[in-house]
RNA sequence: GCCGGAGUGGCGGAAUUGGUAGACGCGCACGACUCAAAAUCGUGUGCCGCAAGGCGUUGAGGGUUCGAUUCCCUCCUCCGGCACCA
């Protein structure tokens, strides 16, 4: 014991020396002087005991009652675990470990998600091969995952980035294909300039890179995407029954962004095209009083006559230089052209221009609109910018000074006159259909998915094509379409594939001369979209999933992760799931029953980055108080969804709490029999933390087992009885101690293979309670009485209290309220 | 602009259906132990008061109620998401 002073004044004398204990590894113990308790012995000892016993290895076929414990699989970065991977997945394991002592056959398993950029520009800088790269990541990472101490099952482990894994994003592609859900288009998509890639829309939201923050610029390329617009109307009605945050949902709602209304024809003047729009105010028709194009509308070229062309020209090229943000610029002032045609306004039969302006975009609707100035605010905008004509046909508002948009009865619309807006729309739609002229119709704002991406670190589309250049699936017996060799990693904005002689020898060599392959790979998402099921297949060669054991274990029961994926892998996922079941592969349509975001961990409120310098780092803190210390501090902090910031303090107080509970349970169990203040909270604690838990409130389920620890203590011991209790409410939270007490106490078996207590409502509840007198609202006194005394002897007690007795002398009682053990409120 | 969420001590946060605001923890102060420090333990920690007790209080203002952090209205601030979606 002594040994820790001295060795400390021989190397360092009074200087701070808990950095010197860190760094030569001191164990703790030495420092807390409490040799017996050593938590890197300790959880050393119960990760080898799990692991030989293979407890967390579940039996897919034969478990009777199955929970899917799943989180958002990371990414193998070099830089390790970081706190952000720690607080999503500790607390996460403490609920799975909670379902585990309900009963529940838990299936918890862990994986990477190891296709991506950073491996790739790691390559760039250092020269070493991604899958090097990423091999050792992974391996850094389990060690590290291990010391965690999760119930994670590693037989079911998978990599997305081994060909194993990637065979069956591949196959996956070729279902898609199969069933014209993959096809190639020319478009115009989102280039991130730095990345030298396109990205899918989900991916460039705000005009900016997801994963750089360059502003993304427009280029018309031919790329494969996936229709996930198909499944819109699914993907929103299928929301309703999910368990999912109120928020995500709605999130995912905007982003599929249905909305009801009319398509409508309108005629060109001295032309035979026609133009359609969408409109969700068809009611408005008769206020159209120009039109406007896209930039990019196909029928800008057919339709501008040689006099405007040079303007309209160079409005274009203009447009076409502009980055995604400043072309979505809000504050920026309404820009647009003439193109010199008209159309005829169906209803009015006027003759209306027609002018292309970058406020409409082309990939909405039909990429064209009919302006209605008088009740849009953009219109609007443009039509007093550009001297076009304003008409009234909505009436409420003044329409010479803003847009009216609210509803209102339609005025100067002959046959709607008079009729407010949702009947004037009905109206309007069986009038144009009539005329043939226009239908009702939804739209929706997701876009289909733009799945290429020309990067190397990535699952090869299997895609080749014939000396014509038309595209055929790569037959499903060359699975693994292997990821070539022999390439260099410089991104040029052509996929690095292109440079690998292997991969076109390969494809000749198979399909015939002069084949080339698809030379770009797939977007990650499309590997994480499906991984929920792999863990399931436990290496089955044959199939993506035994359809058996996708019956019973699907959907995932509590799925853990970011919010940061509400409309990226979140959407993929459920739409690849939906599709997987249209094509006969899987039972389920929705693949995540329940799900729950973690809150964001910040440090001296700030994210942590490197670059602020604010970084915490785990395995410190772990080589210090041990992880199960390091993880019931994350929980403690705050309310599991809201995150919280990181206090190098803080986490003393765990370590304080568990070396008590440690010292109650190896030094103060006695055979004394618990007073009835003890049972009733032990009652009560058992009561909270289970609810605690179970609604994912770490931090107060831990605060209950403080304050029972500070009762224990303060009654000078604890019972056996008691003890083992305690231990197993802290079994989710802090899984080694608890082993270790468990053991300490005599328990059989492992901790985490025990039932939870139970508790008896009769015996939460003390016979005596301290009731507060309110006099007038305000506290004047305390009584203690039983706790299911009569009104009349709990006011008549109450009153006797003399300083509530000083309150009410010389008043009148206007009114009398008993709330059984909680008050009393005399109003006078 | 639109849609969400949140404002409570020096700090993180707690408060079943409206029922003693500030649990639990950190920090701080004083005390015990020590030559000393760390660690540990004890006491205190909204304000006034030696005390009994009194007063105040959950972003601001108003309302309902015996009683409001909780319900209603107005406003302010912060955070997250979407944003020329016709």
């Amino acid at each position: 014991m002594q040994y820790a002073g001295a060795l400390e004044k021989r190397l360092l004398g009074k200087t701070e020396v808990s950095a010197l204990y860190t760094e030569y590894r001191i164990p703790y113990t030495f420092r807390a002087m409490e040799p017996s308790f050593n938590p890197t012995i300790i959880e050393d000892k119960w990760q080898k005991k799990w692991e030989e016993a293979r407890i967390y290895e579940a039996d897919l076929k034969k478990a009777k009652n199955p929970f899917y414990a799943l989180v958002m699989f990371p990414y193998p970065s070099g830089d390790k675990l970081h706190v952000g991977h720690w607080y999503n997945f500790a607390p996460a394991d403490s609920y799975a470990r909670f379902m585990r002592m309900h009963g529940k056959d838990v299936m918890a398993p862990m994986g990477f998600d190891a296709f991506g950029l950073p491996a790739e520009n790691y390559a760039i800088k250092s020269g070493i091969h991604p899958d090097t790269s990423t091999r050792s990541n992974v391996q850094t990472m389990v060690k590290q995952l291990r010391r965690m101490g999760c119930m994670y099952d590693w037989s079911k482990m998978v990599n997305t980035s081994t060909p194993e894994y990637y065979r069956w994003t591949q196959w996956l592609f070729l279902q898609m294909y199969e069933r014209t859900l993959a096809y190639k288009k020319e478009a115009p998509v989102n280039f991130c300039p730095s990345c030298q890639t396109v990205l899918a829309n989900e991916q460039a939201q705000d005009g900016k890179c997801e994963r750089c923050g360059t502003e993304v610029i427009q280029k018309n390329l031919s790329q494969w995407f996936w229709k996930i617009t198909d499944y819109a109307e699914r993907l929103l009605n299928g929301l309703e029954d999910l368990d999912w945050p109120e928020k995500t949902k709605i999130m995912q709602r905007n982003w599929i962004g249905k909305s009801e209304g009319a398509e409508i024809t309108f005629d060109i003047v001295g032309h035979d095209e026609r133009i359609t729009v969408f409109t969700t105010r068809p009611d408005t028709l008769f206020g159209a009083t120009y039109m406007v194009l896209a930039p990019e509308h196909p029928l800008v070229e057919k339709i501008t006559p040689k006099s405007h062309w040079g303007a309209v020209h160079a409005y274009r090229e203009g447009v076409k230089k502009k980055t995604e943000l400043e072309r979505t610029d809000l504050a920026k002032v309404k820009t647009g052209e003439p193109t010199g045609a008209f159309a005829v306004n169906p209803a009015t039969g006027e003759e209306i221009p027609i002018w292309i302006a970058d406020y409409v975009l082309s990939t909405y609707g039909t990429g064209a609109i009919m302006a209605v100035p008088a009740h849009d605010e953009r219109d609007f905008a443009f039509a007093k910018k550009f001297n076009l004509p304003i008409k009234e046909v909505v009436a409420g508002g003044n329409v010479e000074e803003a847009a009216f948009c609210d509803e209102g009865p339609a005025v100067n619309s002959e046959f709607l006159n008079g009729l407010k807006t949702s009947d004037a729309k009905k109206r309007m739609i069986a009038w144009l259909e009539d005329a043939g002229k226009g239908r009702e119709r939804t739209t929706y704002r997701l876009r289909d998915w733009l799945v290429s991406r020309q990067r190397y670190w990535g699952a090869p589309i299997p895609i080749v094509y014939d000396p014509e250049g038309k595209p055929h699936p790569v037959p499903e017996k060359h699975l693994p379409w292997l990821l070539p060799d022999d390439v260099e990693f410089k991104p040029t904005g052509k996929s690095p594939l292109m440079e690998s002689k292997e991969f076109i020898r390969r494809t000749e060599k198979i399909f015939g001369k002069g084949w080339t392959p698809e030379f770009d790979t797939m977007d990650t998402f499309v590997c994480s979209s499906f991984y929920y099921l792999r863990y399931l297949a436990g290496g089955d060669e044959k199939r993506i999933v035994d359809p058996t054991i996708e019956r019973k274990w699907m959907p995932v029961s509590m799925y853990i992760g970011g919010p940061e994926h509400a409309c990226m892998h979140l959407i993929y996922a459920r739409f690849v799931m939906m599709a997987l079941k249209d094509f006969g592969f899987v039972s389920h349509e929705e693949p995540f029953k329940k799900l729950v975001h973690q809150g964001l961990i910040t440090h001296k409120g700030a994210k942590m980055s490197k670059s602020k310098g604010n970084v915490v780092s785990p395995d410190s803190f772990v080589d210090r108080y041990g992880s199960d210390v390091f993880r019931m501090y994350l929980m403690f902090m705050g309310p599991f969804t809201d995150g919280g910031d990181w206090n190098d303090l803080g986490i003393k107080g765990i370590d304080r709490f568990v070396r008590r509970l440690y010292a109650l349970c190896t030094e103060s169990v006695n055979k004394k029999v618990d007073q009835q203040k003890v049972i009733a909270t032990v009652h009560r604690t058992v009561k909270k933390v289970t609810r605690d838990i179970g609604e994912m409130h770490f931090n107060t389920a831990i605060s209950a087992l403080m304050e029972l620890l500070n009762l224990l203590e303060e009654e000078g011991g604890v019972s056996k009885e008691s003890a083992k209790t305690m231990v197993l409410l802290l079994a989710p939270l802090a899984p080694h101690l608890s082993e270790e007490l468990w053991e300490v106490l005599g328990g059989k078996g492992f901790v985490i293979e025990q039932h939870w207590p139970l508790f008896e409502e009769a015996l939460t509840k003390e016979s005596m309670v301290v009731l507060a007198i309110q006099v007038n609202g305000k506290v004047r006194g305390e009584i203690e009485v039983e706790a299911n005394a009569a009104k009349d002897d709990v006011l008549a007690k109450a009153k006797e209290h003399p300083n509530v007795h000083k309150f009410l002398e010389g008043m009148v009682i206007k009114k009398e309220i008993y709330v059984p053990c909680k008050l009393v409120s005399i109003v006078v």
